[in-house]
RNA sequence: GGCGCUGUACCCAAGUGGCUUAAGGGGAAGGUCUGCAAAACCUUUAUUCGUCGGUUCGAAUCCGACCGGCGCCUCCA
């Protein structure tokens, strides 16, 4: 298995540390809004990465963390009027929530930077102890220039970065490109003691103390969209590494960003569309889908037309576990067993999925299967139940279990024995006497009324089914 | 200006030296099945991979130049 480390700028082969544990840190929302589709891109790629990993054997501890003190929460709370902690908890609800509908697995912890305040604030006494970081009058600075590595994640030196300096000029600091490991308290915002006197902890500080208590010194996974290189990564290694002189991380992983209209999709741009909105229109397997598709480091646009065709791929996998099921429950154990080589498709995607998580082909892989599947179906009238286990086998470990664009439970559900189902199999029985007296004009008609309620009838040689779409 | 990503059919998108005169999905056209639909299957839809040169027996894949898109360098997944 190897993958692309942002670190080395190549492809590399993966090696945990204390193998077959494997430490996986993902940076998770700031809980200040509803999450928009861009940053579910790299929720559903970091989910699709664990769970590949544990189907590989691994043992995955994954921890997301909540950022709960922050500049967005506290302009959020001043603007509603609400304490800042009621604003953040709404919002990690909502964030438990949608990622829920996404169906992406739930992290092994989700710890939360306010619950770590005196884990920031010891490694931030280390790093003073040491001299890298500075106290001005109760606001402590990380020294950059103490630490000789800066920039090696970014490919970025520190000439080069005060010449083109952007940064906001604060006249207390040493470097302009110094940042804050403890800011001092102001009037009205939510802080906590400390050493420097009262403050809230900078951004980048609670991933390097919650990222060490929870997995250990070096972990072995550290994954995050692309904006969080710089300078979000490269200060949690220069904190990190600066405190201990251990590695911070072995593997670094990046997400491309969604673009919308040819443009970084942003809430700072306004041009977002949240998960929850799309949610209401398009299934968690559609989108996955949609995201699978393409290599999770590059850029991906977004658009409904887009959406809405991997909505019809997804229609399509269902489809066939549909037909599974239906054979499934007939339990033909006399039937032929034709040839197919599931081997052959289990190997070809973990081929695939092993070289840098390439989703894309391991979809098109998927999508073989499934037409060569629908093909002996299609051939033979008499095939035994056997077969049918074998395929939805291979779809479950695959396409459910590690992709999640496939979901089995959501089928056979249909007999829920409400009154919708009692009437429409009425509809479908009058149907049924329509069709065989001929009376094709009024069977359409039932049919054709019953699509605009979204509920689309089938006819097969066994009968007709429906579908609520 | 620095760093990184990227340019493959109507759209999306794999492929990074011979297995590929280029996967897969969507769309479109024709066909099989069906009373008709739907689903499913079959056929067709790139002799060509931004442009121009070069290396090689052989290149979408390596090298050079040029043109274009995006991102980071400031909060952002």
């Amino acid at each position: 298995m190897q993958f692309y480390n942002t670190f080395s700028k190549s492809k590399e082969v993966f090696e945990p540390v204390n193998p077959p544990n494997v430490t996986f840190y993902v940076c998770g929302p700031t809980i200040y809004d509803y999450f928009h589709i861009g940053n579910a891109r790299s929720f559903i790629m970091a989910d699709i990465l664990r769970r590949y990993l544990e189907f590989k054997g691994y043992h995955v501890k994954y921890v997301m963390n909540l950022t709960d003190v922050d500049d967005r929460i506290i302009k959020k709370s001043i603007d509603e009027k609400k304490p800042s902690g009621e604003i953040s908890n709404f919002y990690a609800e909502a964030f438990f929530e949608d990622i829920k509908s996404l169906k992406v697995k739930p992290a092994t912890v989700y710890p939360k930077a306010t619950q770590h305040i005196d884990d920031m604030i010891k490694l931030i006494q280390e790093l003073e102890d040491k001299e890298i970081a500075y106290n001005v009058d109760g606001n402590v600075f990380y020294n950059v220039s103490k630490f000789n590595d800066y920039g090696k994640l970014s490919g970025k030196n520190l000439e080069e970065l005060s010449a083109g300096a952007r940064v906001e000029i604060n006249e207390i600091k040493k470097n302009p490109l110094d940042f804050a490991l403890w800011k001092k308290a102001k009037e009205g915002e939510p802080s906590w003691n400390s050493p420097w006197g009262k403050g809230r902890p900078g951004w980048h500080i609670e991933c390097s103390a919650m990222s060490s208590k929870h997995l250990g010194d070096t972990i072995d996974i550290h994954a995050g969209g692309n904006d969080l290189i710089f300078p979000h990564h490269e200060n949690e290694i220069a904190q990190s590494e600066g405190a201990h002189n251990h590695k911070f991380v072995k593997y670094w992983i990046h997400f491309g960003f969604l673009n919308i209209n040819e443009e970084k999709m942003s809430k700072s741009l306004g041009n977002f569309l949240t998960a929850r909105e799309i949610l209401k229109k398009y299934t968690a397997e559609s989108i996955r889908l949609f995201f699978a598709q393409t290599y999770y480091g590059g850029p991906l646009n977004f658009s409904f037309d887009l959406l809405k065709a991997a909505e019809k791929g997804s229609e399509k996998i269902f489809n066939l576990a549909a037909i599974i099921e239906t054979e499934i429950k007939k339990d033909n154990n006399v039937g032929i067993s034709p040839e197919f080589d599931i081997k052959y498709y289990y190997d070809e995607f973990e081929k695939v999925m092993d070289d840098d998580l390439n989703t894309p082909q391991a979809v098109a892989i998927i999508f073989d299967f499934i037409r060569n599947a629908n093909k002996v179906i299609a051939d033979y009238d008499n095939i035994n139940v056997s077969f049918f286990h074998d395929l939805k086998k291979f779809l479950k470990d695959t396409a459910q279990s590690i992709l999640g664009i496939l979901d089995f439970e959501k089928l056979g559900l249909k007999e829920s024995s409400g009154l919708d189902d009692k009437l429409i199999e009425i509809l479908l029985s009058l149907r049924i006497k329509l069709k065989k007296e001929k009376n094709f004009f009024l069977a359409d008609q039932i049919r054709d009324d019953l699509n605009k309620l979204g509920i689309v009838l089938k006819d097969t040689k066994e009968g007709t089914t429906y579908k609520i779409r």
